[in-house]
RNA sequence: CGCGGGAUGGAGCAGUCUGGAAGCUCGUCGGGCUCAUAACCCGAAGGUCGUGAGGUUCAAAUCCCACUCCCGCAACCA
């Protein structure tokens, strides 16, 4: 009986997780409990990730201390997972004691064998925000969180000198084919950061204090994946200090992990960086890195600015904990983004879990006591459709094990569907209602019923690790403690001559119409009730500055003469613009918005006397107006201005 | 010419590795049934499997080549 031991990435404590994120927990959980069923020895561990400054600046913003930031955003996290019950065997938050000693004595232990130096970050810095942000992060040379300009600048920082390890990594990689999944992902990761040689990664920071002392360097604090990643060892009790066999129980039995459940965003931390950790370590990898793709909301991104982010506990309310639990684990596909409507999750949930499994189970049952007297009757005969159904199950338990076990939820789930669907069909094959009008058909009455009941049973036994709650609640109107996935493979567990349980809805149906109509309701209530609160989320503004700070931009009407895409980047737009004393070269980054041939001719807005930069290998010279983070305006100008025109 | 993935009936997907009669769920239309949650069952329509009167083959959704378009990752929203 082996061990199984699986993760889900820790939840960063800054706000409430949206149902995106509460996938990954819902996944891993099915997955441990698919394992639990089969015998093994699972172990789940999930938490929050709690330091940074991001966590830090949103603390000051409520005005309570960081550690009660997070302690308040970490029990809310926890309060949802529980809500979808995930059954989880360690909750790790990487505020926990242990695992801030643990990290610290590894940065100690790194610094000592020579993987960790000491350098200089430099970047993009947001002297308010006290944060440094990479190129990519910035924001139209302003700062992503709070839209001030940044400047260059340089830290003091501690690196981790990845180039060591890079090649026992591939290694690895090329050796375990399964290591990491999807395999798309795989040659991603290898193509882009392995093969194109491995940058050192920045492990610490001076700029921020709301992190696990570097220990060795007390004015440094531990920055972020030496910290976040190294909790599913310290979850399981690790310790650096030991040797391995003096590490604890749980560890020396758990470790190294079955797999790491994670989004595909951090594939790349947890297939590089994670792995060279634990080399640096002198720990066994992880057996397996699944990166699942992410839920959009129909064809867009979950983003709270767009105003489309959904809750699980708010689906909750209405669909249930299991009618949740199953439109998350059914519609996502193995290696695709999958999208979450409305509509979707009504129609799954009236079309799969109403109408086929509850209706199914309702009309059995009514049928067990109607011409049984509730009582589970017994079988005597076995045609060629009862050898069908019976079949189906088999097949649905042995193909949906199989999917299991390569990760394919849906897939699985699908199948044992495909189960109760045989057995509706059945109902109408054999007539059940026919049957009872006749006493010689009473035997036949009788098997057919049995069946019915013990492919329900069985069905259910499959459920359990996706739905546990309403595999729970067949079981209780089947009256049945035969649950064991054993049972399965042997039909005909469901004892005879044994009352059922008592009959009720498992699902109720959905009427589309009405839920939409509540749904605008309660939306309309919480912008009732929000208008005061919205005040209080207007953005951080900037500081005043006197008119000369303001004389400083000269900004000057431009008309765009030509307009041209720059090839390799999809963002770009080549401009040539008249400031009528001059013409100026200038790119911007709004190709995703407009076309070329729209804006020739048009009067904008030109920062005319930006330091000229080289965005692709074209050279800019200013900077063209615009508004919007989402979908990006420019701001025209009345065309009767003349060309060169300073704005004040 | 950066790296990778994809394009399959109205929608969402499987099938492609290991060529051999196009499949699943939803939707639409018609029928059946009455045990059941207006549920369930059956049948039908609907696809030249992105394009190329391309290549290989007895046979291509599947293998090879070229092209178009989407989506990730990386690189750039001055």
């Amino acid at each position: 009986m082996g061990k199984f031991y699986i993760t889900t990435a820790i939840a960063y404590a800054s706000r409430k997780p949206h149902f995106g994120n509460t996938y990954e927990i819902i996944m891993a959980d099915a997955i441990a409990r698919f394992h639990k069923q089969l015998g093994e020895d699972v172990y789940l561990c999930t938490g929050t990730d709690e330091h940074g400054q991001k966590i830090e600046n949103l603390a000051v913003e409520a005005g309570v201390t960081p550690k009660e930031y997070v302690d308040k955003v970490s029990a809310e996290i926890k309060g949802i997972w529980d809500l979808m019950n995930a059954d989880y065997d360690y909750f790790i938050r990487t505020t926990d004691d242990y695992h801030e000693r643990a990290v610290t004595k590894i940065f100690k232990k790194f610094v000592e064998q020579g993987d960790i130096y000491k350098g200089y970050y430099e970047g993009w810095y947001c002297t308010p925000c006290e944060s440094f942000f990479t190129e990519t992060q910035v924001v139209d040379g302003k700062c992503p969180d709070c839209g001030r300009p940044v400047t260059q600048a340089r830290e003091e920082a501690y690196f981790f000198n990845m180039s060591k390890y890079a090649d026992r990594l591939m290694k690895h990689i090329e050796e375990n084919p399964d290591f990491i999944e999807p395999v798309s992902r795989k040659k991603e990761m290898v193509n882009n950061f392995l093969n194109a040689g491995l940058q050192d990664l920045c492990v610490s920071r001076t700029s921020f204090n709301w992190g696990i002392s570097a220990g060795v360097d007390p004015k440094h604090v531990v920055y972020v994946w030496l910290d976040a990643l190294t909790n599913y060892i310290t979850a399981l009790g690790y310790d650096p200090d030991k040797t391995f066999e003096e590490q604890s129980e749980r560890f020396k039995k758990y470790w190294p992990a079955d797999v790491h459940i994670i989004g595909k965003d951090i594939l790349r931390f947890h297939t590089i960086y994670w792995p060279i950790f634990l080399m640096a370590l002198g720990l066994p990898l992880p057996k397996k890195v699944f990166g699942h793709p992410w839920f959009n909301f129909g064809n867009d991104k979950m983003s709270k600015s767009k105003g489309n982010v959904v809750y699980a506990d708010e689906l909750a309310e209405v669909f249930g904990v299991d009618g949740v639990r199953y439109y998350a684990l059914s519609e996502m596909p193995y290696n695709s983004d999958g999208s979450i409507t409305y509509e979707g999750v009504i129609s799954r949930y009236n079309n799969d879990l109403a109408n086929n499994l509850g209706n199914l189970l309702s009309r059995t049952h009514a049928m067990t006591k109607k011409y049984f007297g509730g009582v589970v009757p017994t079988p005597s005969c076995d045609t060629e459709i009862d050898k069908e159904l019976k079949e189906a199950v088999r097949l649905a338990a042995e193909k949906s094990r199989a999917l299991m076990e390569n990760y394919h939820v849906a897939d699985a789930l699908e199948e044992i569907f495909s189960a109760f669907k045989r057995a509706n069909k059945y109902i109408d094959e054999t007539m059940p209602w026919v049957l009872a009008k006749n006493e010689a058909d009473r035997d036949r009455l009788a098997t057919v019923i049995y069946n019915l009941l013990e492919s329900i049973r069985a069905g259910a036994v499959l459920l359990t690790p996706f739905v546990p709650d309403t595999a729970k609640k067949i079981f209780e109107q089947l009256n049945t403690d035969k649950c064991a996935y054993d049972t399965v493979s042997t039909f005909g567990v469901l004892e005879p001559g044994r009352p059922l349980g008592e009959a009720y809805t498992l699902f109720a149906r959905i009427d589309e119409n009405e839920f939409f109509k509540n749904l605008e309701e309660k939306r309309a209530a919480e912008k009732a009730s929000s208008t005061q609160e919205e005040s209080v989320e207007k953005p951080e503004l900037m500081p005043e500055i006197d008119i000369s700070a303001f004389s400083a931009v000269e900004l000057r009407v431009a008309q765009i003469l030509e307009c041209e895409s720059v090839p390799k980047a999809k963002k770009l737009l080549k401009l040539q613009v008249d400031l009528g004393f001059e013409k100026r070269q200038v790119v911007s980054g709004i190709a995703k918005f407009y076309k070329p041939e729209d804006l020739i001719g048009k009067k904008v807005i030109l920062v005319s006397n930006l330091k000229p930069c080289t965005l692709c290998g074209v050279e800019s010279n200013g900077m063209i107006l615009a508004s919007g983070e989402e979908e990006i305006k420019v701001i025209f100008l009345d065309p009767s201005l003349k060309n060169g025109e300073k704005l004040r």
